[in-house]
DNA sequence: CATGAATGAGCTTTCATTCAT
DNA sequence: TATGAATGAAAGCTCATTCAT
């Protein structure tokens, strides 16, 4: 009974990821995700207020699901070269793996779609990420400039290495995973 | 009259542009674009196909704009470093003084909203950046990695800080570019 | 047992009552009129056919309540002039003091919301006022015009005056009453 | 041009009585008014903001159509009671020949369907009756009672009469006229 | 070329009602 | 008996597009 619950609030955001993701938040009507996640259309009302909500919903869960993946394996007693490279891979391989999701953080966070409230809400996760990258500017390490240089220079960039990798443009196996690291890290390295 | 058809033309696009900013391609209707170009929304079907042929030149226009823009003063005459630098600054400084244009790109690069003809199209643009990196590999000046990874980390990096700067979270004068640049160069350089 | 069963229905009946008062027949869902009441919507269904059934044996309720209280006692032994006093004070008494009962009922005869057959239905109980006025008629004390005339200028000129009373546009009170039951009287007599 | 406009608004309102005489304002959904009207549903919203609006709009209409009517040949010169005398024939017979917008006026009246500001707006037309019985009061000729005392037994009963007379329950001739006024004379005079 | 009016198609959302439990 | 979950049908409304002028 809760099984059912869960199973068509599940059923449901992955819908609306996938369609999102294929037609854009335009052009993907409630009809379409409830016909895709095998319920009525009113059905969806039972578990989302509206359609802002639901996909506002979806959002929060996507990111909550990214930095658990993020920090995984991750400790702040790690060096801080090696608390990074352990954080850049994880989203690395969630970003390439997952690349539905993936996709669609990108175009929640390149597009007025998602409440301000919401995009707060799901920045909050990656604390530990600055954390890390305050220790390593103190230890001379890293170059001090603002995170959000840190960020657009190390993390951003794989956003568009998977859209590219969706596109079958490019693969990226092992090899230019490590190739991208090392991009990063120079950037950022002293 | 050649002059009212180009105004006319011209103010349809720009109106377009601010509403898909602010509102996102759904939720911008046809007749608001129209208010606010100071038309009947019959008009803009004189001067375009349709919703979708709108965006879509909307974007070329865009794009076109950008890249005259991003080599202005660029020969491959340049050594290449001092080439890159050139292109990047343009970049940089289309990127961040016309930020309503640098948006719009971000939001069609990440959403399904442009046909991927039109997408074709307006890459086309940006084939002397990837000369000048040909040359810089085998000058063993940069790295001996794909384009699209010198682009992921050198370029791309610009549309987050554009969107931290609309969002008024940073702040990006003359030092802050310089800064920008050197994570840029040090990323790709040997 | 037989006590909730008697609960329920009657607690379904007072918040369609509620509801319909304020929001209209239009505007008054089901899923309201269960919350008000306490139970699931599906309940409603246990006691009553559907919403058209619901509002008709509220308005038969409310009607049957209204005619015992108008008839109260009175006796056809009382002579013309005092039986009618009687009777009409009652009215007036019940409109003034159950305002939501009196609303609903001016609103079902005002409106096409109950079925034809159960308002011939609620019209029945009013026999004895009828009776008492053909007397009136016979003893020369009351004019001899149709009856329905007879009601128009001494009953139901008691749905507007119940109205303003619940817009507070007017106070109702003994001298008000004593008054108004004079303009009625003076209207029939002979 | 202008033509048409007017048509399709009048058109529209005169599709909405009707209907919502028949069926009540629950149970009027606008493709059906718009059918009625012979215009496609999305028309509405170019003469309408939406549903409420324009069951207001008509309720004005219809108000403003009945006042001027009830004030034909009618001067403050004329005696209180040859005054009051002509109003009362004028409503009197607008009610009975026009039952349509009769009926919709009672049942705005004794249902929440109308805007309070609008039902407003509605009232301010009777002026001219209420500064007649003013006069009446002060010549000693009618009732020292409240105005809507006087409306409710001289006024209001008329739209029974009308409800019942739809109902071909009663015919009102002429000389039922004269009696029915007689009643609501006899009602109020001193 | 330019438009206001018009519309069919389709959208989001609501709701009376049912049904498995 | 009682219910929360579910839904088909339909509601109000919007919008990209057309067309007579």
């Amino acid at each position: 009974m809760k099984e059912k619950n869960t199973d068509k609030y599940t059923a449901l955001l992955q819908a609306t990821l996938t369609l999102v993701n294929n037609r854009g938040f335009h052009d993907t009507p409630m009809s379409k995700i409830a016909k895709l996640a095998g319920v009525s259309p009113a059905t969806i009302y039972i578990y989302f207020e509206n359609k802002q909500d639901l996909i506002n919903k979806l959002y929060l869960e996507v990111k909550a699901s990214f930095c658990s993946f993020a920090f995984e394996g991750y400790t702040d007693q790690l060096p801080v070269k090696k608390g990074f490279e352990v954080i850049w891979y994880n989203i690395a391989n969630y970003k390439l793996s997952k690349t539905e999701e993936a996709m669609f953080l990108s175009q929640c966070d390149n597009t007025p779609m998602i409440d301000e409230v919401s995009l707060q809400e799901g920045l909050k996760h990656l604390q530990p990420l600055l954390v890390l990258w305050e220790r390593g500017k103190k230890e001379g390490i890293i170059k001090s400039v603002s995170p959000y240089l840190l960020y657009a220079y190390t993390v951003y960039p794989l956003s568009f290495l998977v859209a590219m990798h969706v596109k079958e443009l490019i693969q990226v196996d092992e090899n230019d995973r490590r190739r991208a690291f090392q991009l990063a890290w120079d950037s950022i390295k002293v």
